[in-house]
RNA sequence: GCCGGAGUGGCGGAAUUGGUAUACGCGCGCGACUCAAAAUCGCGUCUCGCAAGGGAUGAGAGUUCAAGUCUCUCCUCCGGCACCA
């Protein structure tokens, strides 16, 4: 072939590779090490767009590497198929929701065969195959037996026109997207996963994951662990508590008011006390059409007082006013907080605008680990009682760290603030205790298009697990679509039927489907025993293939799925399900490929760019490989799609393919081993941008002689092989290999070829570059410094003044300093 | 609002992890080939300056012989915030 035809040779390779079942990946092969690397699977939306490609194809290239570097690699794919578009088109469209999933999969199936990847189809998942989701549900009772599983009630967003309830997506300005009717907050009961137990686990297991500290951080805040103090407030004149959670519990004396969030329970009790009914009930009718999410970002505060209350300041025994305001989250520690406003911002600007008392604590004479912050002259300043003058004493600095210790105080000397928080809970009859933002995780969806809730109701309304025999629990077909208040699941004639023939009569079946978290939680372990009937996946292939080696992602998923799946995994750890209880030994998240004009890709913008039509134009080899090249993979930095950008990289292959023709007789290059050494260190740490540097810098020097030697070309096409895998095996083939280049062995170099004969030291004169200096590797310090002070560049510099000091650092620089 | 991340030429990015800032690619300019154009190839391309030399990594400070890299303050952009997946 004399030019480099794409098509012919990428339809050629995947098709011959395909027959030879070049990607079957077996569960082990003798003296070979298993090497997972997992990509999170993906919603059949029907149309693979660039982010795909970069999703799957980018680590492809690396699976690749790995597969080279001597490791049975698994690399699988498959369908996160439920979910509310399918659902969407059944309402909208009136199509059915399994057939146009299925429909959808089998496009996208077509065009990530375009990708050339190193997928095993035959381990192919589908999450809403009933072989499937049949696995989905024995866990889910696995989890009911071990009280993992139970029913609450929660608050969601609720559409009274659509009669749905909405995901916060759905809800723009307190509106339903697509009807526009003022969106209420309503009680559900759903089923609901016990997330939180696991939560200290969650936490403390992170030490031991090898995985970027920003995702580990952004885990550890969003579980959001925080030790402090339930400390009650009695109401005065009748029996009844408040109970608030706090921190800062050292804060006490200071505390001026207490706000309750508008659903706590207190609100109600204390109906009969409240002389201003009328304005609270509107204003928790008020909090009702705002989302949590509207609540929390709302930069101006609102809140009722409930007038006529008061509660008793436990530490000094005053009389502070209550209040009712939506800043404060039901669902976080008790739903009530004692505000401080002279040291918490929040209560200081709710202070401010409503004109409450601040009152600052006395400070007490702390060693603060940080920085020591004046609370400031402004607001009233009171001396702590009598009574309690001793407990206050300490730690009332409002930034002190938790690791302060406390000098000063002859009473407490060597107190940590920690120890300090809990001496004056104790002594004002409060617990200490630990809370965290983390909420059990609500898994109930009135959708049809979900896995169905294995649960049934006998005639008393008890809830009952689906015995496992009856598993699937298969999702009914006879369904209306059309929203109406109810859960779809409820309409099946078919599944009432069932229910009743199996269980008898008065009995209903469960008709809530479950959360596509769920399906997701587990995915990976279906992908090593993919079509095993009679368990999830078999014991042998779990050891053989957990844990994960790698786990490629998108950085949206780091705090929701990667938890979830970590919980799921924990949970099946204590039940004996599985050895390990954490499935991903590595993960890197990746960012987006915007569009040309830097936003992100979207119809609207007009700015989508369409991978068949690049893979038609330019090849699916020059797509795999413009995508790595952008910049480095597995950090969360967006790239722009460069339409010449893309054309550079064809240029390179095109540059390659031709070189095939000055294969002669050549001298052998050093620079070859150099480049084959940086290459295999920047694919090591997802580098992919630079590792294709050094092969264009390579093909640069070859282009400047005459003959290059076959074997040398032979290593650039195996190196380039996991970018360019249909490219290279043409090339390969055709030089006369019997065997695909992709079952050969990754380059080694020779280490005494990569050592430079002479290096070039730079010398500074008081921080500026003055001279570069050659010497050999071995050239002792000394030399170099007196090489350096006798250099003719440098002596004008330094002629007549003191030459102070002078640094050698090895192999890179003298730094003169005057 | 809270949590996480990122700011380096006209653009994507590189920088041996504290040691010559701008590798490689794109774009642009000039030239070769051509009747011409495309493609291809060669040379040039941060900025001020004739030069010697100076300046520049979002802004400002600090540590250091030396800062894109470490520390603090601020600005801008992106992702997530629990029923999109």
């Amino acid at each position: 072939m004399k030019n480099y035809d794409h098509k012919k040779i990428e339809q050629k390779w995947q098709k011959e590779w395909d027959k030879k079942k070049l990607y079957r990946v077996e569960d082990s092969i003798k003296g070979k090490e298993n090497f997972y690397t997992l990509v999170e699977f993906t919603y059949p939306s029907g149309n693979l767009h660039v982010g795909h490609w970069y999703a799957f194809a980018v680590p492809d290239i690396y699976a690749r590497y790995k597969r080279m570097q001597g490791y049975n690699v698994l690399y699988p794919m498959g369908f996160d198929a439920f979910g509310l578009p399918a659902e969407n088109a059944a309402i909208k469209l009136g199509a059915d929701p399994k057939e146009w999933t299925y429909k959808q999969m089998d496009k996208m199936r077509t065009q990530l065969g375009s990708m050339g990847a190193m997928f095993d189809w035959e381990r192919e998942i589908v999450s809403c195959d009933p072989e499937y989701y049949k696995w989905t549900q024995w866990m889910f009772n696995k989890f009911l037996e071990k009280d993992l599983v139970y029913r609450d009630v929660t608050s969601v967003n609720w559409c009274p026109n659509d009669k749905t309830v909405l995901a916060n997506e759905q809800v723009v300005d307190g509106a339903c997207e697509r009807c526009g009717a003022q969106v209420e907050q309503r009680n559900q009961e759903q089923w609901m996963l016990r997330i939180t137990k696991y939560a200290d686990r969650l936490i403390d297991d992170l030490d031991k994951l090898a995985w970027p500290e920003e995702i580990k951080s952004a885990q550890r805040n969003w579980i959001g662990r925080s030790e402090g103090s339930e400390i009650e407030f009695k109401v005065k004149g009748i029996d009844e508590k408040i109970k608030v959670f706090t921190t800062r519990a050292d804060t006490l004396f200071g505390v001026t008011y207490v706000v309750l969030a508008p659903e706590h329970e207190s609100v109600e009790s204390l109906e009969l006390q409240v002389e201003n009914k009328k304005e609270v009930e509107q204003y928790i009718t008020n909090t009702k059409k705002k989302s949590e999410l509207d609540r929390q970002q709302s930069k101006e505060k609102t809140g009722v007082e409930l007038k006529g209350v008061k509660a008793i300041n436990p530490s000094n025994g005053e009389e502070i006013p209550v209040w009712v305001a939506d800043y404060v989250l039901a669902g976080y520690g008790t739903g009530a907080v004692m505000a401080v406003p002279a040291h918490d911002e929040r209560d200081f600007e709710f202070a401010k605008k409503f004109d409450l008392k601040i009152k600052y604590v006395n400070r007490p004479n702390v060693f603060s680990t940080s920085r020591i912050n004046s609370p400031g002259n402004s607001g009233i300043y009171e001396s702590p009682s009598k009574k309690l003058d001793e407990i206050i004493e300490f730690c009332t600095e409002p930034l002190c760290d938790d690791d302060a210790v406390l000098v000063n105080s002859d009473l407490y000397n060597n107190l940590s603030c920690v120890e300090a928080r809990q001496k004056i809970t104790k002594a004002v009859g409060g617990r200490v205790v630990k809370t965290y933002r983390l909420r059990d995780w609500g898994i109930s969806r009135q959708r049809y298009w979900g896995t169905p809730i294995p649960i049934v109701y006998d005639p008393e309304g008890k809830a009952h697990p689906v015995p496992d025999e009856y598993l699937p629990w298969l999702l009914p077909t006879d369904v209306d679509h059309t929203p109406d208040g109810t859960s779809p699941l409820a309409r099946s004639k078919e599944l009432l039927k069932r229910t009743e023939k199996i269980f008898g009569k008065g009995w209903k079946p469960e008709v809530e489907t479950m959360d596509t978290f769920v399906d997701s939680s587990w995915y990976f372990y279906r992908y090593l025993d993919a079509k095993n009937s009679e368990e999830f996946a078999s014991k042998k292939s779990r050891e053989a293939w957990m844990p994960i080696n790698l786990y490629m992602g998108g950085a949206e998923h780091t705090t929701m799925h990667l938890l979830y799946s970590r919980f799921w995994v924990k949970a099946m750890h204590h039940l004996g399900l599985v050895n390990e209880d954490e499935a991903y030994t590595v993960r890197r998240n990746r960012g987006l490929i915007l569009g040309p004009d830097g936003n992100k890709m979207s119809k609207s913008k007009n700015n989508v760019v369409d991978p068949d039509e690049i893979v038609e134009r330019l090849g699916a080899d020059t797509v795999r490989m413009y995508l790595a090249f952008m910049g480095p993979y597995g950090v969360t930095v967006n790239y722009p799609w460069d339409p010449n950008g893309v054309v550079g990289v064809r240029r390179f292959l095109e540059r390659v393919w031709k070189l095939k023709e000055k294969i002669g007789k050549g001298n052998a290059t050093t620079l070859l081993h150099k480049v084959t050494k940086k290459i295999t260190e920047d694919m090591a740490e997802y580098k992919f941008n630079t590792a294709i540097a050094q092969m264009m810098i390579l093909i640069n020097e070859w282009d400047k002689v005459d003959e290059i030697l076959e074997d040398e070309y032979k290593i650039l096409l195996q190196i380039l092989s996991p970018f360019a895998p249909h490219m290279t095996e043409e090339l390969w083939i055709n030089l006369g290999e019997k065997e695909s280049i992709h079952l050969s062995e990754w380059p080694k170099w020779d280490e005494r070829k990569v050592i430079d004969e002479f290096l070039k030291i730079v010398v500074q004169v008081n921080g500026k570059v003055r001279a570069e200096i050659m010497v050999t590797p071995n050239t002792e310090e000394e030399e170099v410094k007196t090489l350096a002070l006798k250099d003719k560049a440098v002596i004008p510099w330094i002629e007549g003044k003191e030459v102070k000091r002078v640094i050698y650092v090895k192999g890179r620089l003298v730094s003169i300093v005057l």
